[in-house]
DNA sequence: GTCTATAACGAGATAGAC
DNA sequence: GTCTATCTCGTTATAGAC
């Protein structure tokens, strides 16, 4: 749907995917271009052949989940009231979890990652668009602080080792339910 | 009280003061001792005479804040009964957030911490006890999910730059409240 | 398009002067 | 105890053969 002509992971998307794993498993500081082309079973030059840099690499995985996440943030946008919104993005954001679970979360934790983002004010932007989205037209205290617990906790599930053996199913029911009764539960 | 004849921060705890600071910012992996010595204002050779190697530093980090944990997991556990033991554990938990704030949530989610922490499971089996302290005595699937949003929310949100602003005492309250409303609040 | 080879640099770590 | 100097290794990145 989105990828017409591109077989099965050929070229720029063979190392993305790569590069997710290890940058999830490691960190980006702590994964080297070497550890990238020893799992695709390439070397360095090969990887150098797709990207001009590392922060070329880690920019291009980023995008790739942030490009679903752009999605459901103007959906949210465009409901009619606040607390529609502020499901619609729940929801959107605990399947861009379970979606890929072990991944996104450690990117966006990541503090190389954030260092990075901040040459990019497109993407920052997407991501306070979602902060505002699940904290609501109220901003009260207890909503800021209760949409920040979430949006984090929420991520950092998706990666639990406790919680690998939890199907995709049962986990994204579960992580509605702790996220709507925390962010709509009260107010 | 803990620390006799240590007027201000000497040898050692200057050392893992500064490494925290760093750590927390940039990662375990993206701080070099090069920058923790330039921080303290000294030499590598200087910080290697304190510490023997860059994992050592790491681990003396850890420590420190896992005496503090240790303390109320231990108190957690004396509990008579699951609920006021997860109530213990979870008031703990948050004071120790709340004390370091910036910090601690970095170091926990650091993969290179992670992997540190493999190599010495006196230090794991601490984690272990306090996750099953969050969990309960009946470790259902919801219970599970809600303990490892609110472990890894809390820890969060003490970071979290867009609450950099609220208090330590407003914050502490509402952490609570949050953690409280997820894992006492239904059972 | 993928390789070898290597440059240029920074990392962790050590030795020894002072 | 802190310094300079140095070693070795791994890192990003480039050049050029095939």
């Amino acid at each position: 749907m989105a990828r017409p002509s591109t077989p099965r992971g050929q070229g720029r998307t063979r190392v993305t995917v790569a590069a997710l794993e290890l940058f999830a498993r490691r960190g980006v500081s702590g994964t080297s271009l070497q550890d990238i082309a020893d799992h695709l079973g390439v070397t360095k030059a090969a990887v150098y052949y797709q990207f001009r840099s590392k922060e070329e690499i880690v920019l291009a995985v980023v995008e790739d989940a942030f490009a679903d996440l752009r999605g459901f943030v103007e959906e949210a946008e465009a409901e009619p009231t606040g607390r529609a919104a502020t499901e619609r993005a729940l929801v959107g954001l605990v399947d861009l979890m379970i979606a890929h679970r072990q991944a996104i979360a450690a990117l966006i934790l990541d503090p190389e990652v954030g260092r990075i983002l901040e040459s990019h004010p497109d993407l920052m932007a997407l991501t306070d668009r979602l902060h505002a989205l699940l904290v609501g037209p109220r901003s009260g205290l207890s909503r800021r602080v209760a949409a920040s617990v979430v949006g984090s906790g929420l991520a950092h599930a998706g990666m639990d080792p406790d919680l690998a053996d939890v199907s995709d199913a049962d986990l994204r029911r579960e992580l509605l339910a702790v996220g709507r009764a925390v962010l709509l539960g009260q107010g």
